[in-house]
DNA sequence: CCCTTTTTAATACGACTGTACTAAAAATAT
DNA sequence: ATATTTTTAGTACAGTCGTATTAAAAAGGG
């Protein structure tokens, strides 16, 4: 009976409209107006596909994660493990525009996760997936192979290795010319070697 | 003549109520009445000291560096050179209350410093600082003492080392119950003597 | 005491904020 | 064609924003 609009690839366009906003202009100026003029929507029609500018921000925060999350389970890996667990990694890091844009929200919204329940929430969801379902299967999984240096503590390797990926990713996008993309992924392949025998 | 008020001790004071009022309630709210307020000035008090807010935020943003700052210059240090250098790692890390909330506002700041571009170059000077002043001097003057481990690569040690120290803080930060406390001292405790001979 | 200067206080302005509400427009099923 | 429902658009409201302006209060030097 109505005009069909795919209701979630809008809501998908409206928050790439919001992090848009957020790269060019901050947060603080992620307005409900601006973000629908990005979007070539009136401020009704957005507020009809978002009820408040905090479910908003929730979604837009929230597509991040399963982008990247897409990204790494949609890859194909083949090949030697240490250099699969590089590829793999790579992915979180922001190597190229769409990632760095990506990031730069995570970053943002990650700031406001200290005082917004909701996003804390969610930031606190992600960081257990990406540090159960990656940085420790990865470690794990060098150990069983008998990859791993002998005398590591494995406990402490996961807690480096992502404090590691998360510091080198923020320092290239705080400081791109002085942490470079090569030197982030130079990083991490030499950090890498440097548990393996 | 006139009514003697540190000017600049009184900055010092609004600055800090600035920390108070992100840290409560987030930079969003940190609108120059409720600093005022937090202060317990009145706004055209705190014009008098601040002619924008942009003027406030920058000076608010230095003051955590300068505190950072001189905590790690004012302590003494005598005893091993790779506790001293631990010891030294560990003022920028957040081990209690006052670290914590500094490195908070440091963390919103930052993501602030995207769109602002009086708060990057802040934020660029300081972050080379400490790059070349605390990281480099560590990992150099290991070298020279013959601490470090033969065949580690020292540029990217430094870039390794710096990525690890911000990334712990933030995790910290961001996921307290997570990375707990002792995780972060004792991963940096650990990298450290694994570069180490 | 008065004078000078700093400091404080209060008010006002235009602009922007999130949200609410109402009605028109669009599009499909009958 | 008509009815039904989603979608869009426009306007309005109360509140907050940064900043400017103006004048009163405070305080040490003459």
């Amino acid at each position: 009976m109505p005009k069909i609009v795919d209701h979630n690839e809008r809501k998908i366009k409206i928050a790439e409209a919001t992090w848009n906003v957020i790269v060019r202009e901050g947060l603080e100026n992620a307005s409900v107006r601006n973000i629908a003029a990005e979007a070539n929507l009136s401020v009704g029609s957005l507020r009809h596909y978002f009820p408040s500018q905090s479910d908003l921000f929730l979604f837009s925060m929230e597509l991040v994660s399963e982008r990247v999350r897409k990204r790494i389970t949609s890859k194909k890996y083949d090949g030697p493990p240490l250099q699969t667990f590089q590829e793999a990694l790579c992915e979180v890091l922001p190597i190229d525009e769409d990632r760095k844009i990506e990031m730069e929200v995570w970053l943002v919204f990650s700031a406001k996760t200290l005082v917004d329940r909701k996003l804390e929430e969610l930031s606190k969801n992600v960081f257990l997936q990406m540090r159960t379902e990656i940085i420790e299967r990865i470690i794990y999984t060098l150990e069983s192979l008998q990859l791993l240096k002998e005398n590591v503590d494995k406990h402490v390797e996961v807690i480096r290795l992502h404090a590691l990926i998360d510091g080198l990713a923020t320092h290239h996008i705080l400081h791109p010319n002085t942490v470079t993309n090569k030197e982030m992924i130079n990083t991490l392949t030499y950090h890498l070697h440097s548990i393996c025998r």
